[in-house]
DNA sequence: TTTGCACTTCCCATATCGTGGCAAGTATCA
DNA sequence: TGATACTTGCCACGATATGGGAAGTGCAAA
């Protein structure tokens, strides 16, 4: 088949705008098109949202509804823009940094986090992976796996983090069973001295498990006494709206 | 003028796509196209890379490519990504966060910050802004300002947002000179108690004063109490750094 | 396996639509 | 003020995008 010719020029131009701003007749030489062209082409594009141009001037730069168009590259990013307005609510709301992490083999990828707004406040782990048996969010895969999958990774020899980290693979089990009826585990600075955190499972709309909500703090005010189970609640509420956002339907019956 | 037609139908199934990926089928019903142009256009748009297909099936999904166009969008964008590895630099040396902000009218607007790698940490301030008078980048912008903005700027009543927020107009004129000569600024818990940041100034190709690059962290570690001067000779030396990213040319008379 | 349905790929005649030369209009600079 | 550089508008031409349809492919049910 052919490439059709505008779309070819189009993106042609468009890759010389992202290099670097530029008018009609700049883009006509590094193009080598007529500028007759390269000015409907730019109309085009103008009148798509794809550019812009410099107030008063016809300097032509990457518009923002690229970025629109950027942000639905992978599934991570779409769930990333599906739970945005989530985590910030969960954030406003427990005063406390929430975040998402997916799984990544026996390790736990974080993907995105929205911070508390606490001018003292734990690092944003976005990017990086920690092992499976040292956060919540791991402990939320784990009760998500079949059982000769989790059997298979107790197997292995499990590092310690801090003097809290749990290696025994019985007490494990427990928490995996744990985190099956509850919906929810948390972790006290297991991961990180002076660290405690809380996760709860987020489903796509084929009801997979696609990753993990999780939020944290300093474990001097977090959680405060008595309001452990309130923060459990909540955390597992917003889970459940992100997977809805995402298209999950949630049945009425099961546990 | 009129829009290229082809250039109008392959963003309207870009639209489609980027909602949630779909097939020539899906995309033909959903924009009314016969399935050959669709076919035709979704070629045309795989081949420029602009999006790429589900393995083995055909499911069209935008391709990472537009990642990249969508990072020039803006200005401020470009300075990011130019200071990007410069800001990584100075943190892994100094073991606390480095930012970029940019002047905002009477405020300092937080464009972007790497985090330090201690768990415990100053929260992020990207997308916020400060007055000018708490945060040593403001002072650094006010010591670029033609003196009589910087007097009109001073007859406004300025708050105090911590007991040593320094509010007066002669120390703040005092500050300014010592910026000009010294080329950074240090502000100790003038913002936040717990906090103290320095910062210098970022240039453009044009030698215009573009932001200012920051760092700050807990005052019970940062500075370290020999350390000032040499954390402010590093500051200085990757805010020259990125300038020159940005295509400005230092010259080696001056002041 | 066969049959049927739904989707993708290929082909080709048609005329629509993009094209580019040119000229008029506008901004920039000396 | 004149000269230069760039943008916008116009329009006849034909190259090129178009879309109907047929052939090919894949999947699932019978």
């Amino acid at each position: 088949m052919k490439i059709v010719q505008s779309i070819e020029r189009a993106f042609d131009i468009l890759e010389e705008i992202s290099k670097s701003p530029a008018g009609i007749s700049d883009l006509s030489r590094s193009t080598g098109l007529p500028t007759s062209t390269v000015a409907r082409l730019l109309y085009s594009l103008e009148k798509m949202d794809v550019i812009e141009r410099e107030e008063g001037k016809s300097i032509y730069r990457i518009g923002p509804s690229v970025v629109t168009l950027a942000s639905s590259v992978n599934p991570t990013q779409r769930l990333l823009t599906a739970a945005q307005p989530h985590l910030r609510g969960l954030v406003e709301m427990l005063g406390e940094a929430a975040g998402l992490a997916i799984p990544a083999g026996y390790d736990v990828h974080y993907i995105g986090e929205i911070d508390s707004p606490h001018p003292v406040q734990i690092r944003d782990w976005t990017g990086t992976s920690l092992p499976i048996h040292i956060v919540p969010s791991g402990i939320v895969f784990l009760a998500h796996w079949p059982d000769d999958a989790v059997e298979a990774f107790l197997r292995h020899p499990l590092d310690r983090f801090t003097a809290q980290t749990v290696i025994s693979p019985t007490v494990i089990r427990q928490r995996v069973v744990e985190a099956k009826e509850k919906g929810h585990v948390w972790l006290f600075e297991e991961f990180s001295e002076g660290i405690n955190s809380i996760a709860a499972p987020v489903f796509n709309h084929t009801g997979l498990l696609l990753g993990a909500l999780h939020s944290h703090g300093p474990s001097y005010r977090f959680p405060s006494e008595e309001m452990e189970d309130v923060i459990a609640q909540r955390v597992m509420q917003t889970a459940s709206a992100i997977s809805e956002a995402l298209g999950f339907v949630p049945n009425r019956d099961s546990k």
